[in-house]
DNA sequence: CTAGTGATGTAT
DNA sequence: TACATCACTAGC
């Protein structure tokens, strides 16, 4: 796993203080799951969001907010917080910061590359091409993530993200405001998607 | 455009 | 215990 061309992104890289920064970096890292006794799935993140915590209104955690679900978010960076959206999707979530410090990324896409027939299987597409992933409930789906990996740590070789050699320049990223968070008023206008171009 | 889906949060 | 809400997707 580990030679010069790939690295495992370790807990130094998710405690660091900035998530928008790492939102952007995660944008063209790879994510990897070994899910369901099943062999490696993953691809190159194409899409992110950030999550900025207690004073960010589209954030679970705004104001503090600390249930039993959000819980996840106040843990030590570097877990997995996996959620259910509208009864139906689990969402991939990159806890970041150090403990008490509730920011997250949402991974909102791929570009598949490795294990593609599973994640045929998994999602029922016949054909997979690069766009086939450009959602968050259809990443969870294809790389076989759902609530129960809530609280996994990005250690485990269950659910990892690594760095390769292939150079993503920064111009190559683009920034909007983020996707399905109207509620968050004035917030829902901060530049925290970031989106790989073509 | 709209229905579908169920865990979660908040109020009773 | 009840009810509204929701970091979405597939199918018209």
């Amino acid at each position: 796993m580990e030679d010069r061309n790939s690295m495992l992104l370790d807990k130094s890289f998710y405690i660091r203080p900035d998530v928008v920064k790492i939102s952007r970096e995660l944008t063209g890292k790879y994510i990897f799951t070994k899910t369901d006794g099943k062999n490696i799935t993953g691809g190159i993140i194409s899409e992110t969001e950030a999550y900025a915590g207690i004073n960010d209104k589209a954030s679970h955690a705004y104001n503090n907010k600390r249930t039993k679900r959000t819980e996840t978010m106040f843990m030590t960076g570097g877990v997995a917080y996996v959620y259910l959206c509208y009864g139906i999707h689990s969402l991939l979530n990159i806890v970041t910061n150090k403990e008490d410090i509730p920011h997250a990324v949402l991974i909102r896409g791929i570009i598949p590359t490795d294990g593609i027939d599973i994640i045929k299987q998994r999602t029922g597409y016949k054909k997979i091409n690069k766009n086939s992933l450009n959602g968050p409930g259809k990443v969870t789906k294809a790389l076989g993530i759902d609530i129960s990996h809530d609280k996994t740590p990005l250690s485990d070789n269950i659910i990892w993200m690594e760095v390769r050699n292939e150079k993503i320049p920064k111009q190559n990223i683009t920034v909007t405001k983020r996707i399905g968070i109207d509620y968050a008023q004035e917030d829902a206008l901060l530049p925290y998607r970031f989106v790989l171009e073509e």
